[in-house]
RNA sequence: GCCGGUGUGGCGCAGUUGGCAGCGCAGGCGAUUUGUAAUCGUCAGGUCGGGGGUUCGAAUCCCUCCACCGGCACCA
């Protein structure tokens, strides 16, 4: 056959002569687009525009400013920093580098146990520049498994990644050994790393990148094998998308919660009470008290009952549970009491719950009991592992456990999601999606019947939402399966937040039992839920997504009044005595000061409402508003037309009628 | 826990080859009386993360511990 026929992803067909390669494909249909090409798809498979076409083939092309695209530039970094580094430490052993969000990352071992400084940074950047600059090709080649491991006698790294995968470990689709075939793609005559590509066709190709940070990382990932030193890039099609996630990143850091949380004086982590253990001034606390006392009001709204637990228990209840087999080195060791009793500081609040439904006998007509508690736990996390508000050794749940029969489990379900993202919107999240997380081999307990019935169910209220849910493979809890829901942000970063975990085994561990409608004892089945997770968390999630700028039904100041002069200072207090009056949380500011000075405060604190009063106001019973994120105030406004504006706000935000579907 | 980095008034920073710990903001006090993002003056505030060592002398050099930051691992 002498021309090959070609169908492209408009659908549309193309002829070349037999032979032709990825790239002719690209030139063939334009200029441009053979100027712009990275790669290839072909039949589906992502694969080197040198690759060659066969009859019948659907293809279509890679250009940069497409994830694939930035995916296969990203990996092609990559190997030149590796090469870069093998050229400044010769000897050095290179693992794994693969594209990542955002970027890439490649380990190392260095030779003689060296290790990377931040200097070391641009001298590998500015060796990757001059890679680039001399524009070398990425040639892949094929080899035989012994080939292979003769090629890479000197990367102990490749030798294992070879010889692993001959073995059957690891044979994952994303291997760069398949069968008996070896790929590489070779840069230079001394420079080649085992690959399964594509790449770029030359590194001239590159060149939009930024080294960000060297960090240790684990040889595949296991903590009990050596640790390699693991250099970060980002990388981008062009300049201006560098530019602008560079940019991002930069707004990223200034919505930290931590120093927001300071420059704000919501919270701190005093050093007198060690990592991770938060204090909350008053105003991080008025934020927390609205966020607490509104999610309750919902739940009371949604019949759950309140229940309270203690903070410390003896032990035979996480014996019980099963938490002591499972978690004991992230628990605060035990303290012994009353002749060697082993008291613990408790770590989740489930077996409280179930002690509680256990407290009397149970009937199904009291089915589904829900029971919530906003409890406080502790967890002895890894000192490498706390960070600021959003992974602490103490913190408060929004806690609550459903019994109930296996019939009601699935309607229960689907009307805890609906609970659960409405609340989140309430609190202005409102782009969603799912994760539903299976079991986890090797650490479950509980049949495998069980597991079945609660995969599927939880599967099906996944679907049955109707929002974007990904499988999460192996990610559940010991004792059951788990949808959690993951938020994106206002600056499109995902957070996990609310859980729902279906769990057949800890009623069992208990013996929990109801009393059925055929006068029989059943086993109840237990729902998990946090929305919040931790409110803690909750709050460095919102402090972020608002970068402080709290909505007016959640900020711990919603008013500050300002007098032009002090004789103004009286009718500053009546105003502020009117707004309290009308339960807004309004401050006054009679600081002898400039009134430009009293206003830029006043701003800096992100307060919603300015109110600033002089000699017009005190005449006419007016204010003048000076509202947040707005460079033109408004003047002459009458006192009560503005409390009932304020009111008005405030309740459309924050209360459950008006905030349910309106 | 592991790898790397950083610790100087509340915050942000400066501090030469080891030689009297400084600046700005914030804070107190006084003056100023201001219509929409910084008035002026003045005062106070530090065991330079803790401990140990070297030295005539340490914020500075060495050891060690702690905390924090970035990752890894972990995350009921």
């Amino acid at each position: 056959m002498s021309t090959l026929t070609l169908h492209l992803p408009d659908g549309s067909t193309r002829e070349l002569p037999a032979g032709s390669r990825a790239i002719d494909l690209a030139r063939a249909i334009g200029r441009r687009l053979g100027q712009d090409a990275l790669a290839a798809t072909v039949n589906d498979v992502l694969c080197d525009l040198a690759t060659e076409l066969h009859d019948g083939d659907r293809v279509s092309i890679v250009t940069p400013a497409s994830e694939e695209g930035r995916d296969v530039l990203r990996h092609s970094t990559a190997h030149v920093m590796a090469q870069a580094v093998t050229r400044l430490w010769p000897g050095a052993h290179f693992a794994i580098g693969p594209a990542i969000d955002d970027g890439f990352y490649y380990d190392f071992r260095l030779p003689g146990g060296a290790r990377f400084s931040d200097e070391d940074l641009t001298r590998i950047d500015e060796e990757m520049r001059r890679i680039i600059a001399e524009d070398q090709p990425f040639v892949r080649e094929e080899h035989s498994y012994e080939d292979g491991l003769a090629l890479f006698a000197d990367q102990p790294f490749k030798v294992e990644i070879i010889s692993g995968v001959r073995e059957g470990r690891g044979g994952e689709d994303e291997s760069e050994v398949s069968g008996s075939v070896v790929s590489s793609y070779r840069n230079t005559e001394s420079f080649r790393d085992l690959c399964r590509g594509p790449h770029v066709p030359s590194t001239g190709r590159l060149g939009h990148f930024a080294l960000m940070r060297v960090a240790g990382a684990y040889w595949r990932g296991d903590e009990k094998r050596e640790q390699l030193q693991r250099v970060y890039g980002t990388a981008w099609e062009s300049a201006a998308a560098l530019a602008q996630h560079l940019e991002f990143l930069e707004e990223a850091a200034r919505r930290d919660h931590r120093i927001l949380g300071r420059d704000l004086d919501l919270f701190s982590f005093p050093s007198e009470l060690g990592p991770g253990l938060s204090v909350f001034h008053p105003r991080g606390g008025t934020i927390r008290r609205v966020i607490e006392e509104y999610s309750r009001s919902r739940h009371v709204a949604a019949d759950y009952e309140f229940v309270y637990s203690p903070h410390i228990t003896k032990s035979v209840l996480f014996e019980t549970s099963g938490h002591l087999d499972w978690f004991s080195d992230d628990m605060y060791p035990p303290m012994e009491l009353d002749e060697g009793q082993a008291y613990y500081l408790k770590p989740m609040n489930c077996p409280f719950h179930v002690l509680i439904f256990k407290a009397r006998q149970r009937s199904f007509r009291e089915l589904p009991l829900r029971l919530f508690e906003f409890g406080s736990v502790y967890r002895y996390e890894k000192s490498g592992a706390v960070h600021g508000l959003t992974r602490v050794r103490g913190m408060t749940q929004d806690d609550a456990h459903i019994f109930c029969t296996r019939g009601q489990m699935r309607d229960e379900l689907a009307g805890l999601l609906t609970f659960v993202l409405d609340l989140l919107r309430d609190f202005g999240l409102n782009d969603f999606y799912l994760e539903l997380s299976t079991r986890p081999e090797g650490k479950a307990v509980g049949s495998d019947e069980d597991w079945k019935v609660a995969e599927a169910t939880l599967a099906e209220v996944a679907a049955a939402a109707g929002i974007e849910t990904v499988l999460d493979e192996g990610g559940g809890a010991f004792y059951g399966p788990k949808i959690s829901v993951q938020a994106r942000d206002a600056i499109g970063r995902t957070h996990q937040l609310s859980t729902i975990q279906l769990d057949f085994q800890l009623p069992a561990r208990f013996e929990a039992e109801y009393v059925s409608s055929e006068n029989q004892r059943e086993r109840p089945v237990m729902i998990h839920r946090a929305l919040f997770g931790s409110v803690e968390r909750f709050i460095a999630i919102l402090v972020e997504h608002y970068a402080g700028n709290f909505p007016t039904w959640m900020a711990p100041e919603q008013v500050r009044v300002l007098g032009v002069r002090d004789d103004h200072d009286e009718y500053v207090h009546e105003v502020r005595r009117r707004l309290r009056a009308a339960g807004l949380r309004a401050v006054a500011d009679d600081a002898h000061e400039p009134l430009g000075a009293r206003i830029r405060r006043a701003k800096i604190e992100k307060v919603p409402y300015i109110l600033v009063v002089g000699d017009d106001d005190v005449r006419a019973n007016t204010v003048g508003v000076n509202s947040r994120g707005s460079d033109t105030p408004e003047r002459g406004v009458d006192v009560d037309e503005f409390i009932a504006r304020l009111s008005d706000e405030v309740a459309r935000h924050g209360s459950p009628e008006l905030s349910r579907g309106a």
